[in-house]
DNA sequence: GGTTCATATGAACAAGCGTTCAGGTTTAGA
DNA sequence: TCTAAACCTGAACGCTTGTTCATATGAACC
């Protein structure tokens, strides 16, 4: 046995955790096999975790505020809605890519019937964000008329697309491409540099 | 018992699967309840099929050979560039919505040891069909320049995550609607009606 | 030394899993 | 009515799972 502060055991079963959970997904995965990653026994983990649910929720809240606050400083500065929409674009872009992992614990569990309310009111919270920059886009004529609703919808649809790309097939989109292109479809003049990198 | 003609029987496991594999996915679906779905025993389920792989992997190739036929009919016809790209689009989401269980079957299971290939190859053999209607395009001057192969990913990445929309969220995004936005980043000039409903 | 307490262990348990197979039931033709 | 083939059954097997708990260990105090 090789003692270690309690924290930092509660670190090493998280870190593991995250490990397995995103290789094998919620189900397929066993507690043995994380406390074994974790370099640990198998009673560990109840000491620190009442059950595997709990220990999942705990990861899946843990990163999920990390991107909350990310996002939240958007609108704390005072930009234009281009800007808006290229900082939104960027950030969950780089988070998909530093934390691949995390994403691909998501997608393998959506649907899973814990924690998927969560997930939804999440994915509703962006796409009110886009639209609030849409209309300020539509409003400050920048952008040409469309149904913001829709748009951001269809917008948040294509982000999470391509994060998916990103963490399934392990392929690097620029957020600027993505950006570029999004902003085509909205900008009333076509004031964008071409699409070639 | 009530028997049945073993073909019938066949389909029924096949339909009952699909059911359960895309509530729970892969792991967390038991043979002993896609028996009690289909109605009937356990070991009926091993006369029709070797084992659970390849009832899962059945499944799977059944119904991607219906997707990839249709969408293989858009180049008998000859269209323009963006007539193709329309088509495409409308093809994907109409099959989206028809299959969401489908959908959700591979996503659920996306990143599982076994198909993971073939479904990449299937993803990247999509791209290469909107590469080449995007470099069609830009050939007749339809299309505004731009890089056809990172433009191409980044809309099958789009296209992707509306069917995610479309299949988790159980939102409807009409074809029209994607086409329109997509098209609104792609012509050279803004020949495309508002994306107002 | 002894005591205390947080930390760690892993055998044990019940439940569920995929899979098998000896045996049952139904249908169809003679 | 009998027979053969086709079809179906579910108890049983070996294995893995999440979870528990009596026990052991190490460090920090007196």
């Amino acid at each position: 046995m090789n003692k270690r502060s309690g924290l930092e055991t509660k670190k090493c079963i998280l870190a593991a955790s995250m490990d397995v959970f995103s290789r094998k997904g919620y189900t397929a995965s066993s507690i043995r096999e994380i406390a074994k990653a974790a370099k640990i026994s198998i009673g560990t983990v109840y000491i620190y975790f009442k059950n595997k649910e709990e220990l999942y929720q705990n990861l899946i809240e843990n990163k999920k505020q990390e991107l909350t606050e990310k996002i939240g400083y958007i609108f704390l500065e005072k930009k234009s809605a281009r800007e808006a929409l290229k900082d939104f674009i960027r950030i969950h872009l780089e988070y998909a890519v530093k934390h691949k992992e995390f994403i691909l614990l998501h997608i393998r569990e959506h649907g899973f019937s814990f924690g998927i309310e969560k997930k939804r009111a999440f994915f509703n919270q962006q796409i009110e964000i886009i639209e609030k920059i849409i209309k300020k886009g539509i409003d400050s004529g920048e952008f040409r008329k469309s149904d913001p609703g829709n748009t951001a919808r269809i917008i948040m649809g294509t982000i999470r697309g391509i994060i998916l790309t990103i963490a399934l097939d392990n392929v690097n989109v620029r957020p600027k491409e993505l950006s570029n292109f999004i902003l085509c479809a909205l900008l009333k003049d076509k004031q964008v540099k071409n699409n070639i990198p």
